[in-house]
RNA sequence: GGAGAGGUGGCUGAGUGGCCGAAAGCGGCGGUCUUGAAAACCGUUGAGGGUUUAUCCCCUCCCAGGGUUCGAAUCCCUGCCUCUCCGCCA
């Protein structure tokens, strides 16, 4: 939710900002809500203001053994014409709101403009790409020939779009994640987290899922509404919602794997071959809560953490800045990693890197106390992939296959891997 | 699943129709005292919103949503949540 604030000093500004979202903001709409709330909202106030005088003078007077009958009289009709005036405000304030919920956050300043992910801009690339002297399979193939990884009895089971590990291969997405969880905790300061896998309607309007994408969630259950999370961001950020922060808690900064739930709808067609685009897998998401001052520089840094776990898995990678276009709902900016698929023979998105702002606390009410003023502020909410487990399992997979099909277990891994340094095909199942 | 109790400010907890945005205590903040600290004492201390240049003023909020009433923390209805006991259970 954007602030309401700026709409009403600078609607150009607000106009312009929607404008490099390709959002065509009707500003005179808008003023004119604008105009009646201000009015309905001034009369209805008042109206309450008499209401409560009033209805205090009655009371006194019978305190006093006073007739209040005159009193009453007076006060006759005022209720109806208070509860015309709060039913107008109420429907006033629905509209402002489902306007409102329907526009994106601001782009930030840096962000290039463009239409879709070809107009994101490149900022930098690490590693080797991997050379090969025979031919590269792809991780379905490897898969396949492990015995480890079985669409098809994921479709018997469930239907498509689902997989099912086995083995080394189950073994290793394991591993992924183990030492995804133990560096971002060690090494980069984050507090593990483990949270609910379902959560409530409140919970996704919070983060921004809801209303405007409510196509992309598995819903579990109706009265109440609950969904399967599609990301630890909706579960894991909304335990600041409705909170304020101490300032000694602050930054708070949370890592958490999770399975994550996406129905994927308009994806049909796209990806369909292997890992890439699942109802269901794994993730390490972190998650930062922070002030408005210092988000920036968080954002930057979260980035690196995500990073830090390819550079140590010495995966090669590219980090791209997303365009006007490509840049989610609720992101002010979103760098994306790219991680190479030998398979593919292009990059990958095995992370995503967002700095919402105050966009998300807004809605989810979610402040810190600053000491300097004592005063409850808005806090500033980040958070990125760290990274996506199957996604890496993947990118692991095709990046260290050996010519026999064998998988070279990257170095940091093999302490999780009980010491193997090899998952060899002749090991089997 | 069955039975019962309860949800009030940062915390404990009083408040069953008006004098209540809310006693008291604790905690926090400021001050007095002190070389400093503690103790004691004094003061102060919820959130959101509207109007306004600003001060002022006003509105809303006592789990949530409805209702009764001139007036609701208080009465009624619905929902959610927590706790206790029994049953079941990883």
């Amino acid at each position: 939710m954007l602030d309401p604030h700026l709409f009403r000093s600078d609607l150009e500004f607000v106009q312009a900002q929607l404008k490099r979202r390709a959002i065509d903001f009707d500003a005179d709409f808008y003023t004119d809500l604008e105009n009646r709330r201000k009015a309905v909202q001034v009369k209805t106030q008042e109206l309450q203001n008499e209401r409560n005088s009033r209805s205090k003078s009655i009371g006194q007077a019978k305190a006093k053994g006073e007739d209040v009958q005159p009193l009453l009289d007076q006060v006759q009709g005022l209720g109806e014409q208070l509860k015309a005036a709060e039913a107008e405000l109420a429907d006033i304030q629905l509209q402002m709101k489902s306007l409102m919920e329907g526009l994106p956050n601001i782009l930030d300043a840096s962000v290039p403009a463009g239409n879709d992910e070809d107009d994101n801009v490149e900022i930098s690339r690490w590693g080797e790409l991997p050379e090969f002297s025979f031919e590269v399979k792809d991780h379905v193939d490897l898969g396949a020939l492990h015995k480890g990884m079985d669409f098809e009895v994921a479709a018997k089971i469930t239907s498509a779009r689902f997989v099912a590990l086995k083995g080394n291969i189950a073994r290793l997405q394991r591993a992924i994640i183990q030492f995804m969880l133990d560096t971002h905790g060690d090494e980069h300061g984050y507090s593990e987290t483990y949270v609910p896998y379902i959560v409530n309607a409140d919970s996704l309007y919070g983060t921004g899922q809801l209303p405007k994408f409510s196509d992309d969630l598995f819903k579990v259950s109706t009265d109440p509404d609950l969904y399967l999370i599609p990301t630890a961001e909706v579960p894991v950020t909304n335990i600041v919602r409705n909170e304020i922060v101490d300032n000694a808690e602050m930054p708070v900064k949370m890592v958490c794997h999770t399975p994550c739930f996406r129905s994927e709808a308009g994806a049909y067609g796209k990806d369909v071959r292997g890992l890439i685009r699942q109802h269901q897998f794994e993730k390490v998401e972190l998650v930062q809560v922070v002030k408005a001052s210092e988000s920036e520089q968080a954002h930057e840094e979260l980035t690196n953490h995500a990073e830090n776990i390819l550079k140590k898995l010495k995966l090669p990678y590219r980090k791209v800045l997303l365009c006007s276009g490509d840049t989610g709902f609720s992101s002010t900016k979103t760098y994306d990693l790219e991680v190479w698929l030998p398979g593919q023979d292009k990059y990958r998105e095995i992370s995503s890197c967002s700095n919402f702002k105050d966009f998300q606390a807004r809605r989810l009410k979610a402040r810190w106390r600053n000491p300097e003023t004592g005063k409850p502020e808005l806090v500033h909410t980040i958070n990125g992939s760290g990274l996506a487990a199957g996604r890496t399992l993947v990118a692991i997979m095709e990046n260290y296959q050996t010519a026999e099909g064998d998988i070279v277990v990257p170095d940091v891994l093999q302490s999780y891997m009980g010491g193997k340094k090899l998952i060899s095909i002749k090991m089997g199942i």
